[in-house]
DNA sequence: GTGACTGCAAATCATTTGCAGTTCG
DNA sequence: CGAACTGCAAATGATTTGCAGTCAC
Protein backbone atom coordinates (compact mmCIF):
# COMPACT_ATOMS: atom_id res chain seq x y z
CA UNK A 1 0.00 0.00 0.00
CA UNK A 2 1.85 3.12 -1.27
CA UNK A 3 1.45 6.00 0.49
CA UNK A 4 -0.49 8.90 -0.84
CA UNK A 5 -1.32 12.56 0.41
CA UNK A 6 -4.82 11.51 -0.04
CA UNK A 7 -4.97 8.39 1.75
CA UNK A 8 -2.97 10.01 4.66
CA UNK A 9 -5.13 12.57 5.03
CA UNK A 10 -8.04 10.09 4.84
CA UNK A 11 -6.82 8.04 7.90
CA UNK A 12 -6.13 11.09 10.01
CA UNK A 13 -9.29 12.55 9.42
CA UNK A 14 -10.94 9.30 10.57
CA UNK A 15 -8.83 9.08 13.71
CA UNK A 16 -9.32 12.83 14.60
CA UNK A 17 -13.81 12.48 14.01
CA UNK A 18 -15.09 11.09 17.12
CA UNK A 19 -18.28 10.51 14.59
CA UNK A 20 -18.29 7.13 12.68
CA UNK A 21 -18.71 8.88 9.69
CA UNK A 22 -20.24 7.37 6.21
CA UNK A 23 -17.76 7.76 3.29
CA UNK A 24 -19.44 11.27 2.51
CA UNK A 25 -19.41 12.54 5.40
CA UNK A 26 -15.49 12.47 5.55
CA UNK A 27 -15.20 13.36 1.62
CA UNK A 28 -17.13 16.63 2.98
CA UNK A 29 -14.74 17.05 5.66
CA UNK A 30 -11.89 16.26 3.60
CA UNK A 31 -12.70 18.53 0.41
CA UNK A 32 -11.58 21.80 3.34
CA UNK A 33 -7.66 20.35 2.88
CA UNK A 34 -8.16 18.62 -0.35
CA UNK A 35 -10.42 20.49 -2.71
CA UNK A 36 -10.23 17.94 -5.51
CA UNK A 37 -10.42 14.78 -3.12
CA UNK A 38 -13.11 12.53 -5.08
CA UNK A 39 -15.29 10.48 -3.01
CA UNK A 40 -14.62 7.23 -5.19
CA UNK A 41 -11.04 7.79 -3.74
CA UNK A 42 -12.49 7.93 -0.30
CA UNK A 43 -14.55 4.98 -0.88
CA UNK A 44 -10.86 3.04 -1.95
CA UNK A 45 -8.84 3.85 0.41
CA UNK A 46 -11.20 3.10 3.17
CA UNK A 47 -12.02 -0.22 1.55
CA UNK A 48 -8.05 -0.79 2.12
CA UNK A 49 -7.60 0.55 5.41
CA UNK A 50 -10.38 -1.89 6.40
CA UNK A 51 -8.38 -4.53 4.81
CA UNK A 52 -5.60 -3.87 6.43
CA UNK A 53 -6.99 -3.60 9.37
CA UNK A 54 -6.54 0.48 10.41
CA UNK A 55 -10.08 0.95 10.25
CA UNK A 56 -13.63 -0.81 10.42
CA UNK A 57 -16.92 -0.83 8.28
CA UNK A 58 -19.65 -0.88 10.15
CA UNK A 59 -22.94 -2.15 8.96
CA UNK A 60 -25.25 -0.35 11.63
CA UNK A 61 -28.94 0.12 11.04
CA UNK A 62 -28.93 3.13 8.17
CA UNK A 63 -28.43 3.06 4.57
CA UNK A 64 -24.84 3.94 4.68
CA UNK A 65 -21.69 2.10 6.02
CA UNK A 66 -20.21 4.15 8.80
CA UNK A 67 -16.13 3.76 9.54
CA UNK A 68 -14.21 3.76 12.74
CA UNK A 69 -10.30 4.08 13.48
CA UNK A 70 -10.80 2.79 16.79
CA UNK A 71 -10.19 -1.12 16.21
CA UNK A 72 -9.84 -1.83 19.47
CA UNK A 73 -12.78 -3.54 20.98
CA UNK A 74 -16.25 -1.55 22.26
CA UNK A 75 -19.54 -0.94 21.67
CA UNK A 76 -21.51 1.36 19.89
CA UNK A 77 -25.17 2.85 20.27
CA UNK A 78 -26.84 2.80 16.93
CA UNK A 79 -29.20 5.46 16.88
CA UNK A 80 -32.96 3.91 15.46
CA UNK A 81 -33.65 7.84 14.33
CA UNK A 82 -30.88 9.60 12.94
CA UNK A 83 -28.96 6.58 12.37
CA UNK A 84 -25.99 7.40 13.51
CA UNK A 85 -23.44 5.58 15.84
CA UNK A 86 -22.09 6.53 19.19
CA UNK A 87 -19.19 4.90 21.13
CA UNK A 88 -20.61 3.61 24.61
CA UNK A 89 -18.42 3.70 27.26
CA UNK A 90 -19.79 0.61 29.28
CA UNK A 91 -17.41 1.43 32.29
CA UNK A 92 -17.01 -1.68 34.71
CA UNK A 93 -19.61 -4.12 32.87
CA UNK A 94 -16.98 -3.01 29.90
CA UNK A 95 -14.23 -5.40 30.93
CA UNK A 96 -16.71 -7.96 31.85
CA UNK A 97 -18.57 -8.06 28.68
CA UNK A 98 -15.15 -8.37 26.20
CA UNK A 99 -13.52 -10.33 28.73
CA UNK A 100 -16.43 -13.04 27.76
CA UNK A 101 -17.02 -12.06 23.94
CA UNK A 102 -13.24 -12.54 23.75
CA UNK A 103 -13.19 -15.85 24.83
CA UNK A 104 -16.12 -16.92 23.12
CA UNK A 105 -15.39 -15.57 19.63
CA UNK A 106 -11.92 -17.97 19.15
CA UNK A 107 -14.05 -20.97 20.12
CA UNK A 108 -16.50 -20.60 17.27
CA UNK A 109 -13.87 -19.86 14.86
CA UNK A 110 -14.43 -16.16 15.17
CA UNK A 111 -12.03 -13.37 14.74
CA UNK A 112 -13.82 -10.96 15.96
CA UNK A 113 -17.03 -9.37 17.37
CA UNK A 114 -19.52 -6.31 17.50
CA UNK A 115 -22.03 -5.18 19.93
CA UNK A 116 -24.39 -2.98 18.96
CA UNK A 117 -26.86 -1.09 21.44
CA UNK A 118 -30.32 0.03 19.40
CA UNK A 119 -31.78 2.93 21.42
CA UNK A 120 -31.94 6.76 20.54
CA UNK A 121 -28.96 9.29 21.03
CA UNK A 122 -29.97 12.65 23.37
CA UNK A 123 -30.30 14.25 19.97
CA UNK A 124 -33.18 12.22 19.03
CA UNK A 125 -34.45 11.40 22.24
CA UNK A 126 -37.68 13.40 23.69
CA UNK A 127 -36.45 16.09 26.23
CA UNK A 128 -36.29 14.29 29.61
CA UNK A 129 -36.23 17.46 32.67
CA UNK A 130 -34.54 15.06 35.32
CA UNK A 131 -31.95 14.19 33.03
CA UNK A 132 -29.87 17.03 32.05
CA UNK A 133 -28.29 17.44 28.77
CA UNK A 134 -24.47 17.62 29.64
CA UNK A 135 -24.66 15.27 32.98
CA UNK A 136 -21.37 13.44 33.27
CA UNK A 137 -20.98 9.78 32.95
CA UNK A 138 -24.46 9.60 30.55
CA UNK A 139 -24.38 7.77 27.89
CA UNK A 140 -23.96 10.09 25.25
CA UNK B 1 -52.07 -3.71 9.68
CA UNK B 2 -54.48 -5.48 7.35
CA UNK B 3 -54.05 -8.66 6.46
CA UNK B 4 -53.18 -10.06 2.78
CA UNK B 5 -52.02 -13.33 1.57
CA UNK B 6 -48.89 -11.61 0.83
CA UNK B 7 -48.04 -10.33 4.40
CA UNK B 8 -48.94 -13.72 5.55
CA UNK B 9 -47.10 -15.84 3.10
CA UNK B 10 -44.05 -13.10 4.06
CA UNK B 11 -44.25 -13.73 7.52
CA UNK B 12 -44.86 -17.10 7.31
CA UNK B 13 -42.23 -17.85 4.98
CA UNK B 14 -39.56 -15.68 6.81
CA UNK B 15 -40.34 -17.90 10.10
CA UNK B 16 -40.02 -20.86 7.93
CA UNK B 17 -36.50 -20.19 6.53
CA UNK B 18 -33.30 -20.54 8.87
CA UNK B 19 -31.15 -18.04 6.69
CA UNK B 20 -31.91 -14.88 7.77
CA UNK B 21 -32.50 -14.37 3.93
CA UNK B 22 -31.99 -11.05 2.28
CA UNK B 23 -35.73 -9.25 0.43
CA UNK B 24 -34.55 -11.12 -3.04
CA UNK B 25 -33.91 -14.30 -1.34
CA UNK B 26 -37.42 -14.30 0.21
CA UNK B 27 -38.81 -12.99 -2.80
CA UNK B 28 -37.47 -15.66 -4.96
CA UNK B 29 -38.75 -18.38 -2.56
CA UNK B 30 -42.26 -16.74 -2.53
CA UNK B 31 -42.51 -16.78 -5.90
CA UNK B 32 -43.25 -20.54 -5.75
CA UNK B 33 -46.37 -20.04 -3.86
CA UNK B 34 -47.28 -16.69 -5.33
CA UNK B 35 -46.08 -16.29 -8.75
CA UNK B 36 -47.11 -12.58 -9.06
CA UNK B 37 -46.19 -10.73 -5.79
CA UNK B 38 -43.36 -8.11 -6.43
CA UNK B 39 -40.25 -7.59 -5.31
CA UNK B 40 -41.18 -4.23 -3.84
CA UNK B 41 -44.30 -6.15 -1.84
CA UNK B 42 -41.55 -7.66 0.29
CA UNK B 43 -39.63 -4.60 0.65
CA UNK B 44 -42.93 -2.74 2.06
CA UNK B 45 -44.16 -5.77 4.11
CA UNK B 46 -40.65 -6.67 5.76
CA UNK B 47 -40.37 -3.48 6.78
CA UNK B 48 -43.63 -3.41 8.51
CA UNK B 49 -43.13 -6.16 10.02
CA UNK B 50 -40.06 -5.06 11.38
CA UNK B 51 -41.44 -2.10 12.78
CA UNK B 52 -44.46 -4.15 14.31
CA UNK B 53 -41.44 -5.89 15.94
CA UNK B 54 -42.51 -8.88 14.08
CA UNK B 55 -39.34 -9.36 12.48
CA UNK B 56 -35.51 -7.74 12.72
CA UNK B 57 -33.54 -6.03 10.23
CA UNK B 58 -30.37 -6.90 10.20
CA UNK B 59 -27.30 -4.90 8.89
CA UNK B 60 -24.21 -7.35 8.58
CA UNK B 61 -21.46 -6.95 6.35
CA UNK B 62 -22.78 -7.71 3.59
CA UNK B 63 -24.47 -5.06 0.87
CA UNK B 64 -27.77 -5.94 1.52
CA UNK B 65 -30.10 -6.30 4.94
CA UNK B 66 -31.29 -9.45 5.85
CA UNK B 67 -34.49 -10.52 8.14
CA UNK B 68 -34.98 -12.75 10.86
CA UNK B 69 -38.17 -13.36 12.38
CA UNK B 70 -36.53 -14.55 15.18
CA UNK B 71 -36.88 -10.98 17.65
CA UNK B 72 -35.78 -13.18 20.92
CA UNK B 73 -32.07 -12.10 22.07
CA UNK B 74 -29.27 -14.33 20.04
CA UNK B 75 -26.24 -14.02 18.34
CA UNK B 76 -25.53 -13.94 14.95
CA UNK B 77 -21.84 -14.93 12.96
CA UNK B 78 -21.34 -12.43 9.77
CA UNK B 79 -19.52 -14.46 7.41
CA UNK B 80 -16.92 -12.10 5.43
CA UNK B 81 -17.08 -14.30 2.22
CA UNK B 82 -20.42 -15.22 1.29
CA UNK B 83 -22.17 -12.00 3.76
CA UNK B 84 -24.43 -14.88 5.06
CA UNK B 85 -25.85 -14.85 8.55
CA UNK B 86 -25.89 -17.80 10.93
CA UNK B 87 -27.62 -18.33 14.50
CA UNK B 88 -25.28 -19.18 17.04
CA UNK B 89 -25.76 -21.44 19.69
CA UNK B 90 -23.71 -20.45 22.14
CA UNK B 91 -24.66 -23.03 24.99
CA UNK B 92 -23.97 -22.10 28.35
CA UNK B 93 -21.93 -18.62 27.55
CA UNK B 94 -25.41 -17.56 26.02
CA UNK B 95 -27.60 -16.54 28.75
CA UNK B 96 -24.51 -15.15 30.68
CA UNK B 97 -23.88 -13.05 28.04
CA UNK B 98 -27.05 -12.08 27.57
CA UNK B 99 -27.67 -11.60 31.08
CA UNK B 100 -25.09 -9.02 31.32
CA UNK B 101 -26.42 -7.44 28.08
CA UNK B 102 -30.09 -7.07 29.19
CA UNK B 103 -28.90 -5.71 32.40
CA UNK B 104 -26.51 -3.54 30.99
CA UNK B 105 -28.90 -1.51 27.38
CA UNK B 106 -31.35 -0.04 30.07
CA UNK B 107 -28.91 1.61 31.67
CA UNK B 108 -28.00 3.35 28.69
CA UNK B 109 -31.35 3.75 27.45
CA UNK B 110 -31.21 0.95 24.88
CA UNK B 111 -34.15 -1.36 23.83
CA UNK B 112 -32.14 -4.37 22.27
CA UNK B 113 -28.64 -4.79 21.63
CA UNK B 114 -27.46 -7.39 18.51
CA UNK B 115 -24.00 -9.20 18.87
CA UNK B 116 -22.25 -10.28 15.84
CA UNK B 117 -19.43 -12.64 15.61
CA UNK B 118 -16.97 -12.02 12.68
CA UNK B 119 -15.72 -15.65 11.02
CA UNK B 120 -16.47 -17.79 7.96
CA UNK B 121 -18.98 -19.90 7.70
CA UNK B 122 -17.79 -23.72 7.06
CA UNK B 123 -18.66 -23.05 3.46
CA UNK B 124 -16.17 -20.65 3.18
CA UNK B 125 -13.48 -21.99 5.25
CA UNK B 126 -10.50 -23.66 4.39
CA UNK B 127 -11.43 -27.72 4.38
CA UNK B 128 -9.69 -28.25 8.14
CA UNK B 129 -9.45 -32.61 8.48
CA UNK B 130 -9.81 -32.80 11.69
CA UNK B 131 -12.81 -30.47 11.98
CA UNK B 132 -15.54 -33.04 10.12
CA UNK B 133 -18.03 -31.40 8.42
CA UNK B 134 -21.16 -32.41 10.22
CA UNK B 135 -19.98 -32.73 13.38
CA UNK B 136 -22.55 -32.02 16.27
CA UNK B 137 -22.60 -29.28 18.03
CA UNK B 138 -19.84 -27.69 16.02
CA UNK B 139 -20.92 -23.77 15.30
CA UNK B 140 -21.79 -23.89 11.82
C1' DG C 1 -67.00 3.12 1.03
C1' DT C 2 -62.46 4.18 2.37
C1' DG C 3 -58.05 3.42 3.65
C1' DA C 4 -54.57 -0.01 3.23
C1' DC C 5 -52.29 -2.82 -0.03
C1' DT C 6 -50.62 -4.63 -4.51
C1' DG C 7 -47.88 -5.02 -8.96
C1' DC C 8 -45.31 -2.46 -11.94
C1' DA C 9 -42.02 0.72 -13.40
C1' DA C 10 -39.37 4.59 -12.64
C1' DA C 11 -36.54 7.03 -9.31
C1' DT C 12 -33.12 7.39 -5.74
C1' DC C 13 -29.06 6.74 -3.38
C1' DA C 14 -24.85 4.32 -1.87
C1' DT C 15 -21.15 2.12 -3.68
C1' DT C 16 -18.23 0.28 -7.36
C1' DT C 17 -15.76 0.35 -11.58
C1' DG C 18 -13.44 1.68 -16.16
C1' DC C 19 -10.38 4.78 -17.92
C1' DA C 20 -6.61 7.91 -18.92
C1' DG C 21 -3.42 10.61 -16.71
C1' DT C 22 -0.12 10.99 -12.37
C1' DT C 23 2.65 9.67 -8.53
C1' DC C 24 5.25 6.53 -5.47
C1' DG C 25 9.07 3.64 -4.62
C1' DC D 1 10.18 2.26 -15.27
C1' DG D 2 6.13 -0.42 -13.40
C1' DA D 3 2.73 -0.81 -10.05
C1' DA D 4 -0.35 1.61 -7.33
C1' DC D 5 -3.19 5.58 -7.09
C1' DT D 6 -6.16 9.58 -8.45
C1' DG D 7 -10.21 12.31 -10.36
C1' DC D 8 -13.96 11.88 -13.14
C1' DA D 9 -17.94 9.90 -14.97
C1' DA D 10 -20.60 6.13 -15.98
C1' DA D 11 -22.36 1.69 -14.24
C1' DT D 12 -24.30 -1.23 -10.79
C1' DG D 13 -27.24 -2.81 -7.34
C1' DA D 14 -30.21 -2.37 -3.36
C1' DT D 15 -34.04 -0.13 -1.79
C1' DT D 16 -37.76 3.26 -2.18
C1' DT D 17 -41.53 5.57 -4.26
C1' DG D 18 -45.47 7.18 -7.44
C1' DC D 19 -49.38 5.54 -9.52
C1' DA D 20 -53.65 3.33 -10.77
C1' DG D 21 -56.19 -0.55 -9.83
C1' DT D 22 -57.83 -3.98 -5.98
C1' DC D 23 -58.79 -5.78 -1.53
C1' DA D 24 -59.68 -5.91 3.60
C1' DC D 25 -62.70 -4.54 7.03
Amino acid sequence: MNQTVQRRAILAKLRSLRSHPTADELHVELLEQLPQISLGTVYRNLEQLAAAGLALRLGGTGRQKRYDADTAPHCHRACPACGRLFDLPLGEAHAELHRLLGELAPKMQCESYRVEFLGRCRDCRPETRDVPKKKEGSYE
